[in-house]
DNA sequence: TATTGTTATACTCTATAACTATA
DNA sequence: TATAGTTATAGAGTATAACAATA
């Protein structure tokens, strides 16, 4: 989410449902990268590490298509990751100009270790909401999320929006 | 709020709530930035007008203050609002070091479109939802924020949590 | 000649620290 | 001397373009 700050008095729960949207997703994004954290790695890696669990062996070209940069940002993002000891690079013995990646034992752990994370983060989120608020809160973010063809796996970020930084609204 | 990347199969409508909340909001964000443009400011811009607006003839030092950045880095925002004709610099006339804000008209009519853009993004994103279940996701989202004493006007943003590049994650 | 990965370069955004003018 | 605003400097992050190895 580049964040973004929308004015709003909610004046009843029937208008700012936007800006509650993106208030209260921020708020979920932000809680959920303070945990990872603890695992050590940024919020973008869960999907580049994602990507290569599903697609083990794709080259750095492909991974780059996929994320949406170029491939010199893909170096530096799998040199941080390697040397974290989390994936690994390996020439193809078909096409000696590919680094097939993978990910290692510990890079697997990480994975493991992010889907507890994911159930810690749930109940953090909606602590306050009976366990049928909760289905009903989740039936209609699916609805919206399918209504603007949000696939169930990929965030979408804020490709395309980045003009600015992400957040500069008031703190108080 | 930076966004972020979470993994998740949702299945079902029960689990994964926190993902869709981060999915959904980010979308959120990012088609009200997409608006925003048209008005030729950035999401940023909207909480620093509306600061403005609230309390007037506010210092650059107390801007920053409110905002969390330095107050150089309120020059360079003033400057670009200033260079738009949204807001003015006045030299206080009770202690001349300080520079008054205020907004122009021009400024004060890019606030009153501001409103008539967060209606019809409100249309947009949840156009999929009836009138009842608007309210009711608007109610459950409410209650949500409230438990993180979210307020029901300032945005979260990311402070604090910003370690990393806002978002990297697959865009297929 | 085209493609993969890498390195080099430049540009943007931001924070910190000097500087000036007022107090 | 302390404070408001500004400017200067340096750092991080990212994108584009040049480069070496392989096809």
């Amino acid at each position: 989410m580049d964040d973004v700050t929308e004015p709003g008095t909610h004046r009843g729960p029937s208008g700012r449902v936007g800006f509650l949207l993106s208030q209260v997703g921020a708020l979920a994004s932000e809680r959920f990268a303070g945990r990872l954290t603890a695992l050590g790695v940024q919020p973008g890696d869960v999907g580049i590490l994602r990507l290569i669990t599903v697609e083990e062996g794709l080259s750095q070209q492909a991974l780059a298509a996929r994320l949406g940069v170029g491939p010199s940002r893909v170096v530096a993002l799998i040199d941080e990751l390697e040397k974290k000891g989390l994936v690994t690079r390996e020439r193809s013995t078909k096409d000696r100009r590919i680094h097939e990646l993978r990910l290692t034992d510990a890079g697997e752990g990480v994975m493991a270790r992010m889907r507890e994370i994911g159930s810690a983060h749930e109940e953090e989120v909606v602590h306050a909401l009976s366990a049928s608020e909760r289905r009903t809160l989740g039936t209609l973010l699916a609805k919206v999320a399918a209504s603007h063809r949000l696939t169930p796996d990929v965030h979408p970020g804020y490709r395309g929006a980045r003009t600015g930084p992400p957040e500069r609204s008031a703190g108080a």
